[in-house]
DNA sequence: CGTAAGCTTGACAAAGTTCAACGATTGTGG
DNA sequence: CCACAATCGTTGAACTTTGTCAAGCTTACG
């Protein structure tokens, strides 16, 4: 039942109109075979730091560029592993199912971040990746990677912080999930969101959200009445402006101090 | 004050008992500069699968034993991160600080799992891991594992399915947390010591717990009540037989149903 | 053997969920 | 291009679950 919902297509035309006012002809430089070299996503997309030579090995590990429409799947639970995936553009959650149908969202993935690192361990992948928007991910094949990365200690260590950051990611998330309250959930998520679309050269204080209240509520570990309900208490207290997808922060220490405050 | 309490030490003679019995002279075959070859707990320590030559290459990076007695640390929050460990025996806990004082428990470790991980992509540990019963890891230095990963192959592989099965593992509690009440999550903690449990050779329907009701509180996201209460209603339904810190399952099926319920 | 910590249980409070109705937004097909 | 349908979002009221506070009990350890 919350399969459907959820993965039914969600729509985010007004955000996807800023990543291409910002880097402008995205889409020219991309199509299926295009090399990195030239690719204007480059700086967001490829580990940093390595040297000209580093660089052709990495995107030699690039098999496939895909592009995604909002709702497609660039894996599902049980797909064969075949490699981590690098999202160039667009927006990607994966989603964690239960054997009773329940469903949880376990993360939100876009431009630079890897996808898919959870199944390195294992034959297949244990949860759904699917679009959130029009999205382009690139394919690593793991085999290649990881006997490249005998050879380049760079990309080693590459993987290893991705692997890491995942880890710690999660982690950071099961402390909001155990000791939260909604309202410290949503804050900390629309300051996350922030800092990581600030860090991507967007607005840090207005921005439009490209998942529903429902995948936000499944994320957050909370309903999307919920959601719904901080969200309108937030802005009833001025820290937020709140036009249904379209998100303002106007008073971003307030917003901070709602996190850090005693329960009693 | 979560953290006094929760930080203090934890006694668990009885599960300490069967462990010695299981492993005679443990304690003789271990020892500051004890080399692995000879260490009787080398099955459940080292990665299995790796020839002699593979072996001596991965018990070369074992820099440091270190024994440590019940609410000792092996690392703190803030401390430099020097490589990852591997849990020889004992019963060890990963705690996570929020600024405002708030902990949550983050993982349960004991022998064979690696300790630490989250720290491979930063600079600090950003928990803290401390012993819940007199415990003994090995130090791995990152430096050298990275090294030699490079020559070898399978201990790569290692490497990657450790990180992968903490991902995949927060993962799992990050469903846990963000979609169970407090039965299923109970009833789940105990389905996966269980399991963990009888992988080590020990019995799958009788352990001791060697956490407190507030640590496998903190775990689970709910209060120690709720862990008590749920205790208490378990053993009246005839799935559980509890006696303070000593479990046993009695219905192991309806325990796992209990799980996986319609909400409504 | 006493004391401190941990565990259990009850009564009450608070937070979040559920159910339901209505309003807003978006995308589609005439 | 407009109108309609479907999805999404908001809000209220009743209900459920879990948390809080408090007391008494048990267990373990010095």
């Amino acid at each position: 039942m919350l399969a459907h919902t959820l993965t039914r297509p969600a729509v985010a035309p007004v955000f996807m109109r800023s990543l291409q006012a910002k880097i402008p002809n995205v889409i020219d430089s991309l199509g299926s075979g295009t090399p990195c070299r030239g690719c204007r996503l480059r700086p967001t997309c490829v580990p940093t730091g390595l040297s000209d030579v580093e660089f052709d090995q990495f995107t030699a590990l690039i098999t496939t560029h895909r592009r995604l429409k909002t709702g497609q799947a660039v894996y599902r639970t049980g797909d064969a592993f075949k490699g981590i995936y690098l999202v160039r553009s667009g927006f990607i959650k994966t989603v964690a199912l239960l054997e009773d149908g329940r469903e949880q969202v376990t993360g939100f993935y876009t431009g630079g971040d890897v996808l898919g690192i959870d199944a390195i361990g294992a034959v297949d992948h244990p949860t759904d990746a699917v679009a959130l928007e029009d999205s382009d991910v690139c394919l690593i094949a793991y085999e290649r990677l990881e006997q490249s990365s005998h050879d380049v200690l760079a990309l080693q260590r590459y993987l290893h912080r991705a692997l890491s950051v995942e880890i710690v990611r999660k982690q950071a998330m099961m402390v909001l999930l155990g000791t939260m309250r909604a309202d410290e959930r949503v804050a900390t998520f629309l300051l996350n969101l922030s800092e990581r679309l600030m860090e991507r050269g967007f607005s840090a204080s207005e921005f439009i959200l490209r998942m529903s209240r429902e995948e936000i509520g499944s994320f957050l570990g909370i309903k999307l009445e919920t959601v719904s309900r901080v969200f309108s208490k937030l802005q009833k207290a001025g820290l937020l402006q709140v036009e249904t997808r379209r998100i303002r922060i106007v008073d971003i220490d307030a917003l901070r101090a709602t996190v850090h405050q005693e329960v009693a």
